[in-house]
Formats: structure tokens, sequence, C-alpha cells
DNA sequence: TATGAATGAGTGTTCATTCAT
DNA sequence: TATGAATGAACACTCATTCAT
């Protein structure tokens, strides 16, 4: 009488729904809140796959139980995950200006490459399990690519505007390197250095597509 | 995962030891080929942690057992694939010629940009499984690091050698974007454009360090 | 890892499928055999939901991992189960002769109540599970639902054929004494009186039907 | 199952008695009656083991902790629909009148089968619980044996006085047929034609021990 | 008296690995 | 050299029961 699917429809709370089905109290968006920063945690060291529910529910001090109270299941956390990742990286894509040959284009691209590091620091897991497409979920993958999308398209119109040749594969390699960036950023702890690591790349790809001269 | 490794056992042959400690006939050769080749194409579906020994070996159209008379486990076929996947990429950072600023400077770009598309298609799963750095295994780990250092060591000094502001950042950031274009390009199959989007990348490259203009 | 459905299309090969799929050799079939009869045993001894796979492998002696060797779940085994089970029950259904007036009459229902009583001694649970509707597998009802519906089909042919008022509920009630019957015989194990009891039971039924005389 | 039983504890007030050992205001006697509705609409729609505590304070629109303020455990709560249920049964068993050859007869064995069926209607999967023996309630298992015992004494009684061959076996298999007579109808909700069915079902067991021509 | 949150033992299922043939 | 069968530790998920409010 464990792992069976749910049986007669004569049920109507679900446990384990996170965006919706059931009103939260206080204790409970708090409980709910603990499980995904543990979960974050938990795939960021681990990996989405080897992670395990027994971690997440250790690291977040709660228990079994009252995991798949929130979520249910492993993927439905990553989906909920995913949701919040997507909602920042849309409001990303929404702030990016105008990137121009100046310096004050460079400092645009730094901010955006800045604001993403951010972002990859807290939900890197879930950018990763996009990118390699392994998750079965199709709301996750779905959310992904629109957000990614998103960047994508804004960036190459703010660089277009501006007369640089930004055409889909150039786009499509910048968004790469913005991602690995970040991975490699968060994943060896360089804060630190992140700084003028900023500057240099932000240089380095504005002159990539402006040709201009810089400081290095 | 559970039972132990069973070495030095009083038998002469000790199964399990795939380039070494062994010798083996013409069929032997075969069918460790088949099982690599197979291991190479179930871990790039459904990524390392989730390719299940079965898939394997039903792939390869062989049986469990044979699958471990050649490999001592799933992490073992694994260290396999990286020991041949580091020997292409070591061979690749020992061919990489000058990368001035003119025209040939982009040529040698793309040829490296090339060379290393075509062993990601290959060995993409080995090179993730680096990166990612979610494989217990010391020596895999440690074999992906040179090989990966050894490239960007040598891509540094050909630039620098030109007069090229490489410091380790930006090397980092082009090795980045090397790995994650190989993969976009594999992974969603645009084998076709492959060609203009190699002429494309390498331009941008080039011009990021050296300011140049080229034709697109 | 664990619980997770299949999720790829690529394997062929599923493992835990008893009618179809796999080929087996002699020592398959024998274990295949075993967990059988053994499921048989304790779901008579439990009933089917509070059996424990555990309980099965364990009276079957064999492991956890076998059992999911030759069935994908504890359903899939009932369904092994009411596959045979539906196949004795139609082959009584169709060798259901005569039932006149006369003794030779009463010899036919006996017959066909002790057969049915043998039947029931081995796959009795799944005759439940299928009265009960409370398994949610639909092949599994189907069969059922066929299997009885064939036998109450024939014994009211017959029994018309000789005259008898046997319209669909009175044989509805026969078929409903008939289980009944035989569940009691089977479960409180009284075997040794059982010859006598059918033979009351087999003068009764035929007098409701016949309104004869005959010896109790 | 896991918890012990918290009883005489030094709290005045122990929770999770029904019956006994508590007396409750009208609020209290309500939510309980809720309650054991709910619990006897989940036991049929899902049967006792599969049905959750859950499924049962949800259909009543309370909470958990609401239900363990009423019953020990979900055992506890069939064990009250049992006392019930056995207490229907027995007033049924006191009022059974002479069953007499003649039409009367058949008259008085519809009434009790009338009866029966509507007490099934309520109490069905009780019933069902006692039948198959798979509870492990030492009480509810005796309120079950009694209750029918009592039934079955009566009718013999009641046919032999009038000179019918009533041996117990004979009258174990009319108990089948009762039950599961009263089962099918419910559980195939057949309450239009209940009636004649009834009808017919009294003539032909009343044929059956009696040997007379009777109406259809 | 009532509630929603929390718990954790229990159970089904998977899959890397070993074994007998 | 090859195979299919067997194993069991590991893990996801459930649900009766308790607790704090």
């Amino acid at each position: 009488m464990s792992a069976p699917r749910r049986r007669g429809a004569s049920r109507v709370i679900v446990p384990g729904s996170p965006a919706d089905s059931r009103e939260l109290r206080a204790q409970g968006r708090r409980t709910m809140g603990k499980l995904m920063d543990a979960g974050m945690r938990v795939f960021a060291e681990r990996g989405y796959h080897a992670a395990r529910v027994d971690d997440i529910v250790h690291a977040a001090r709660a228990s079994h139980g009252t995991f798949y109270l929130y979520f249910a299941s492993k993927e439905d956390l990553l989906r909920a995950l995913a949701v919040e990742c997507a909602g920042e990286l849309e409001a990303l894509a929404g702030s990016v200006g105008p990137i121009g040959p100046d310096s004050n284009g460079i400092d645009e691209l730094r901010r955006v490459l800045e604001q993403f590091t951010r972002t990859y620091r807290r939900y890197g897991p879930v950018v990763r399990a996009w990118l390699e497409g392994q998750v079965d979920d199709r709301e996750v993958n779905r959310l992904g690519v629109r957000a990614f999308t998103e960047i994508a398209t804004v960036l190459g119109e703010r660089l277009r505007d501006s007369g640089a040749p930004a055409d889909p594969a150039t786009i499509a390699a910048l968004m790469a390197m913005l991602e690995r960036f970040a991975y490699f950023h968060v994943s060896r702890g360089l804060d630190a250095e992140e700084s003028t690591t900023l500057d240099t790349l932000a240089c380095v790809v504005h002159r990539g597509f402006f040709r201009a001269t810089a400081a290095a």
C-alpha cells in the first residue's frame, strides 16, 4: 500500500502542490521555503539526479512526510524552483537597457552579466537542468526555453539597435558563455575575484561585438 | 554501488579491467568496442546518472554478464571513455598553431573550434561529467582537469604570443563558450548549419581578442 | 533512481511481463511458477490489499528483485493469476452438460459445484477481487466479468432447456451461492465434509429449480 | 499502526473512545455521526483496507485531528460501525416469525431478505469485513460471528419447525446467498428492480426447502 | 471542540552487481 | 567468451497517528 498512484477521483485536496490547490498559513509557507532552500542547496551540491529526497529533508531539518506535504515529488520541487527562477530571469530580460558601442554599453553588459550570475548563484541547478535537457517534466523545460529565449532575444535586439552584427548563432554563443561563466564562478566559489572578472569579460564581449578599443 | 570490487582474487583472469591487465583477442576487442559505443550513446541520451547498465547492454546487444567481463562498474566504463577522450583533447592541444591578428588567426581558431566540436560529438557526456564535477571517481576528474588545462594553456600562450590580452579569466570564458557551443550544436543536431556558425563564431572571438575588423 | 516511471522509449525488453515479451527458459518458468503459487497463498491468507510483496517473495524463497523480474507490480501478479483462473472457469463453462429434472440433473449440478470449488481452492482471492470490484486494473475486471457471465449464461440455458424457470436474477443468486459456498468451504478448511455438503447443496438447488422430491 | 494507544492516562478526557467512556454534547455527537457516515461511505467505495483516514475526514469535512478525537484508530471506527450493524442484525434475528410451507412462509422469507438487504445497504463493508475475516480486531470479528450465527440459528429453527430439512450446511448456503444477493444489489445499485427480484428469490428459496409449487 | 502541520515506520520498486551454466 | 537469472541495498513515496495552536 505504498507507491501506487492515486486511484479514485473522489479526492479533492491533493497534498504536495506548491503553487496551487492549498492555502498555506504562515507556518506552512515557512516550511515550504525551508524545503525549497534546502532543495536548491542539495541540487547544487550533488546534482539533481543524484540528490536524494532524504538529503533534502535532512538539510531542511524536516521529515520525509513533510516534504510530500508540499511537493508531489522531487521533480515537483524542481518545478517549483523553476517557476521562481524563470520569474527572475524574465525580470532580468525586461530590465535590459540599450547597449551601445560606448562605455555605457560595457556597463550595461556588465550589469546583465552580474545579475545573471546572481540568479545563477541561487538557481544554478535549475538552469543546468534546463540546458542539459535531462529532466522529463514538460513544464519545467518549457519555462526554461521561454526564459532563455526571452533574454537572448532582448540582448540581440539591443545589440542590433546599436549596429552590432548580432545574428542568432552569435547570440547563442553569448548566452552559452554567460551560463558557463556563471557556473564556474558559482561552483568554484570565486566570489572575491568576481568583480574584476566581470569587468574583463564585459569588456571582451563588448569588443567582440563592437570592435571598439577599450581598456583591459 | 553495493558489492565490493573483486580485485586481486586468486583467478588469473580478473574481469572488469578495460584498458589494462588483460590481453584481448579480436572478438573481445570487438565486444568491448560495442559496449563503449553503446555507453557513449546511452550517456548522451539519458545522462550519466540516469543511464542504466541495462540500457547500455541492451543498446550493445550484449548481456549484463558480458558488461562486467570488460568493465568493473558503470563508473569504470566512464573512466575508459574518459581516457579516450582525454587522448583526443590532448592531441588537439598539441596541434594548436599560432593565432595571430590576421585572417590566418581566424582560420586557426576555427580549426580548433571545429575539432573540439567533433570530439564533443562523440564524448560530450564525458566532458559534461567533468565540468559538472558530479562523478566521484578521482581519476576521471584528474583526466578532465588536465586535458582542459592543457588546451586552455596553449590557447592562452598562442594568443599572448600575438599580443592579445589573454588573461586566465578570459581564457576560461573562451573555454566555456567552446564547450557550450559544442554542446548546443551536438545536442540540437545542427550539423547542417555548423559550418557557417563556426565561421561567425571564430570571427567574433577573434575580434574579441584582437579588436580587428573582419568579414562575417 | 527508484520509483520513477520509465522514461525514454528506447527500452525494448521490459522485465516483469509474464504473459508476453520474454521467452523464459526452464529455470525462469520454474521461478515464475513459484512466485505465482506463493502469491496465491499469501493473497489467500492476508487478502490482496494487505499482502505485501515482501510476504510473497519470502513465501517463494526468492528475492525482491526476482519478483520484479517476472511481474511489473503486485497488480501484475494478480493479473497473471486472473488469466489462469479465467481459463479454468471458461473451461468449466464449456463442459456443462444438460441439467434435467431427474437425478442426472442433480449429478451434473453437483459436478459443477465441485469443479467450481476446486478452482476456488486455488484462485479464491482472484475471484473475490473480481466480485468485490476493488482492484483498479481494467483487464483483471474484464476477465472476471466474462468468465462469470459465461458460466451463468450456460447454466441458465441448461436449466431452461429442461423447463426450469431460470430468469437472470435467480441465476445470479445461484452464482452468488456458488461463490460463497466455495469460499466458506475453502476458507474454513472443511474439505472432509465437503462431499456430503455438496450432495445436500446440489439437491436443494435442484429442488429450488425443479420442485422435485429428493432425498436429503 | 505505529504509536501506542494512549489509554488510562492522567487526563480526564481520553480521546478516541466512541461508544463509551465519554459524555458527548450535541455538537460532539453530530461530529461523530458525520465521521461514521463518511467512514461507511468511504469503506463502501474503496474497501476497508484501501480506505485512508484522509479520505474519511475529507468526506466528513473534518480534520485529521478531529477524527482522533472520536476514534482511537481506523479500526476503532470499524468497531463502532460493527456495533451498530450487529445491533440491527440481532434485531432482525429477533423479529423472524414462523416460516411455513404455505405462501405466508414465502412472505416472511421475503421480509427477512428485504430487511437484510436494507441493513446491508448501510453496513455492507462491515459485513464483508466480517465474512472475509481480514480484520485483525478480535471484538469486531466476535460481533460478526454472533450476529450471523443468531440469524442462521433462528432461520434454521423456523424452517425445521415447519418440517423443512434445514441442516447446518444448507442454512450456511442460505446465509451465503443472502449476503451475496444483498451485495450485488447494493453494489450494482439495482434498487429499482429489487422488489421483483426479492419476490423471485424468496420463491425459489422457499421451494428449495419445501418443494412446493408457487407462483413466480 | 477543532484544526492543519509534522512525523516516521512501512512498503513498492529499481538497478548495479554477482553467479551458475 | 557469453548469457540470463538472482540478489539486496537503496530510494521514492504513503499514510496512520500525534502535536501545537
